[in-house]
DNA sequence: ATACCTGTTTCCCG
DNA sequence: CCGGGAAACAGGTA
């Protein structure tokens, strides 16, 4: 589920509670999850408090509660975020359940790759204020691209483009499309990008990080018919622009998906 | 049964 | 010290 987009629209999910006290906080004995973190210290912070706010960046997420304390959730690789009944009895991967008066927030993780934060202060906590640059932001310019390809020249732009301290929220769906939508095989290297290629790429990462936020942020489903993303999850599909066979391999450690006829090596 | 997977961290190498 | 890559984490699904 989790990249940027999925995460905006699991955020929603508990958006309902916001404004309510909390009245019983349940956490998963076993769950990976917790691993930074003390259950029982989970539970007597946030119990008795009111969820205040709710926010994304990239694939992290902030809750807001009364008296200063936060609560900082990333859904890792299966996590997702639900409103379930105020008697919703737990399953086996509900990591995590905030008990309110009319709803149960829960998070739900089977892989158990996400991972709860806590904090307490005036500010928001260290974890948090200390992302990059949002790439949703005015701030977030083509200096910030041209940097990343300058310092890791050697890297697939593939593998760059994962890389959170550049690209905070781009996941391996989204990056198959922007370099789709670019023109540009996932295996070049980032000293190899003329100049031009430089400006279509930071377009195209704007293009598919909003495009991405109008579709699934606000509505949970796929986005627009166009995309590479309906084709790219198994073999033998075919390239919605050319019609030429698509390949997957792995590139930068993830399978990658792109058009052999469209993004060529140079 | 076996391989695969929307993410990140840690370890190892040059 | 830095950059790059592989392995590990864990369980569901095809």
């Amino acid at each position: 589920m989790p990249e940027l987009a999925e995460v905006a629209y699991a955020c929603r999910q508990w958006r309902d509670g916001i404004g309510h006290k909390v009245k019983e906080v349940t956490a998963h004995p076993t769950s990976r999850v917790y691993r930074d973190l003390d259950r029982s210290q989970l539970q007597k912070k946030i119990t008795g408090l009111t969820l205040s706010a709710s926010d994304t960046h990239g694939k992290q997420m902030l809750f807001s509660f009364s008296n200063n304390n936060w609560l900082g959730i990333h859904l890792g690789m299966t996590g997702n975020l639900f409103s379930e009944p105020p008697h919703y009895k737990a399953q086996k991967h509900d990591a995590l359940l905030v008990r309110q008066t009319n709803r149960t927030l829960a998070f739900r993780d089977p892989r158990q790759f996400g991972r709860i934060r806590l904090g307490e202060g005036n500010d928001p906590p260290h974890w948090w204020s200390d992302l990059p640059i949002s790439m949703l932001r005015e701030e977030f310019n083509s200096d910030i691209l041209s940097g990343a390809l300058k310092r890791h020249s050697r890297r697939p732009l593939k593998a760059l483009l994962l890389d959170q301290r550049y690209f905070p929220g781009m996941g391996n769906w989204m990056a198959d499309e922007v370099l789709w939508r670019s023109k540009i095989h996932p295996a070049q290297l980032g000293s190899q990008i003329s100049k031009i290629k430089q400006v279509t790429l930071f377009e195209q990462i704007i293009f598919v990080v909003k495009g991405a936020m109008n579709s699934v942020g606000q509505h949970g489903g796929d986005p627009p018919e166009d995309w590479l993303f309906h084709s790219r999850w198994k073999n033998g599909q075919i390239c919605p622009q050319t019609k030429s066979l698509l390949i997957r391999e792995q590139i930068g450690g993830r399978t990658t998906c792109w058009c052999p006829a469209l993004q060529k090596k140079s």
